[in-house]
DNA sequence: CGTAGGCTTGGGAGCGCTCCCAGGAGGGGT
DNA sequence: ACCCCTCCTGGGAGCGCTCCCAAGCCTACG
């Protein structure tokens, strides 16, 4: 008894559709996953069914029998404090969100904060099955993406480890930015060019470094190791380094810090020692978050296309899953997208 | 053949632990979803197998079979910018984060701007089944919660749409927090006592001027309706609301403000007006958020033990959906939670 | 007029799990 | 010694969907 199996309570299943357009099952799961091989007459009328009682997929059957999700990780290495505090990380979900706004896609965030969190999280990924994973701010040594590699995941990284990234990577271009940023102080003039970089195991701080010493080194001006001061990326860092620096150079009259966070703490040591920004030290951040517009005087920073960096990678993961499902042989798409320098007023 | 049917490729799953225990299926199930009714020894021979093997329970099919899904869903009627923008938001996310810690739960964010987004997502929750709803920052005419309660979707509101709130709802107590704030200008010889309120059409905004207007009478001061000025929680309607109020009632000397954020606003234009905080005009806010921390002078306000609300959100939802499943009839808890006014030096 | 080939179509098999029933093994009461 | 419970256990049924095979239909061509 065909009628018996349609239960009218609950909500309505793919076989009810069928049964209400008067086609089979194979039919009707064939309209709803948008299959050519339908004539249009029969698409219609599923169609029409469908929206009559209001069909709308049964997510986890559809996970069992298809091996899929449609669900996606964003795996931050961070507590939730961090989380929220970085506007990095809300530019980047922001991007994300809007790339995946008219896919069926689910975008799960994940919070690992260490490394054995992380070991644990792969094997979590793959069991409760994502169909792929955004890595964000990874550190060179972190064991998550090459696990997720093993594991076959398709995975896209934010940034990169090192020189080397066998993952599809999105990174800005960090650079160049530096290279601007050092470029506009020598054109203002300025000659004792200092800087403050993040933790150099991030790759992202170490070609800001590369930056600024390749900047250094085309004008012609001395390229004198203690004009850079290594930091963490945190204000407290950034205020250290600075004060560090003005014991090394006294006479420094520019500072690019490869993080606005950074810059404001410098911004505070350069102000206790009695130095006027921009007048006497120019001073030149990285991320232009919403700290450098803040700042008194308004920061000059390098702007990355964080929002377009998160909408790039999610495009770049949706194509990487169904390059592996189509068994296609992927190019490991490597993706660097331009810095802009802003220019204010503390430079 | 059974041995046919453990395939060695891919993920193990129940039948394959079940088969290396030596036991059944259904005793395997058991073991793993913690039923007291195994024999130690059993219990003992399964775990093994699941060490063994790396066994983590396929959750879709899990999803499909017990008609379930293990997951929540925060809905959030706010973009992502503001999503991320308040400080709010975060600590919520942070509260239930920690509830959940321990369970196997996931957390689906949702974020969904405008009533049309929100309808439709009545329905998307309910076929991409979650087990229940939490809702965060609810307005009065919000189609969401009694499309949900038709529903029959496990839903908990934080604070309430009305009095008369028909969801299990958690709520800080504003009422209270606004009778301290206002109790506290007064027992420091304040006078002319002014309230900037939110959305009146937030309930909790609304408990806020009650609270404020309470006080006032308790006090036996003059309930000057002049000197109470409605904005919209945003830093730009406080300073509207306070530039109003120093036309209506230049003789101000406290003001109340029903978010810390709005009191920046307000402090911005105390400030333009000569007007010297705490001396000439006392400050309060509300939230004791990040911003109270940081203003200049550091900002009175009423602290909300937002984290914990997340946290109690999350139990009670959790406390619903095991009740529901269970028929058990709810009593629906509308649960309080205390505010305390933390003192610095704006008042 | 026969047949090959292309389109559509229906529906069986099976994804991995939970639910539940029935059956076997002990244990205690009479 | 017998019966009735209680406790554990195995495994069938089925959740709603996708995948895929085979069958039906039609057109076009020799």
């Amino acid at each position: 008894m065909a009628a018996a199996r349609v239960r009218s309570g609950g909500r309505p299943t793919l076989e009810e559709v069928a049964a209400r357009a008067g086609v089979g099952r194979g039919t009707a799961s064939r309209v709803i996953n948008g299959s050519p091989r339908v004539s249009a007459q029969t698409r219609e009328a599923v169609e029409a069914a469908v929206a009559e009682l209001g069909y709308v997929p049964n997510r986890a059957a559809r996970a069992l029998a298809g091996n899929r999700t449609d669900a996606i990780a964003l795996v931050v290495p961070e507590s939730e404090t961090r989380f929220f505090a970085e506007p990095y990380f809300s530019d980047i979900v922001r991007g994300v969100g809007a790339a995946l706004a008219d896919t069926e896609m689910q975008l799960l965030l994940t919070l690992a904060g260490n490394d054995r969190e992380r070991r644990r999280l792969a094997q979590y990924l793959t069991a409760h099955r994502v169909d792929g994973v955004l890595l964000v701010s990874v550190h060179a040594d972190d064991p998550l993406p090459d696990l997720l590699e093993q594991l076959g995941m398709p995975s896209v990284i934010s940034g990169r480890r090192h020189a080397a990234e066998t993952l599809p990577s999105v990174d800005s271009d960090n650079f160049e930015g530096a290279r601007a940023a050092v470029d506009h102080f020598i054109s203002r003039g300025r000659r004792s060019i200092a800087t403050i970089t993040g933790r150099l195991d991030v790759y992202g701080a170490q070609r800001r470094l590369d930056g600024y010493r390749k900047a250094i080194a085309a004008a012609g001006l001395d390229p004198d190791e203690r004009l850079i001061a290594p930091a963490d990326f945190s204000e407290e860092g950034g205020a250290r380094a600075m004060r560090e620096l003005l014991v090394r150079r006294p006479d420094v009259d520019a500072v690019f810090a490869a993080s606005d966070v950074m810059a404001a703490g410098a911004r505070q040591v350069l102000r206790e020692s009695g130095r006027r920004i921009p007048d006497d030290v120019g001073l030149i951040g990285f991320d232009d978050s919403a700290v450098a517009r803040h700042m008194d005087p308004p920061l000059t920073s390098v702007r990355q296309p964080i929002e377009e960096m998160g909408r790039t990678m999610a495009r770049v993961l949706l194509q990487e899953i169904a390059n592996r499902s189509e068994d296609r042989a992927g190019e490991r798409p490597r993706i660097v997208l331009p810095t802009e320098l802003v220019v204010r007023e503390s430079s």
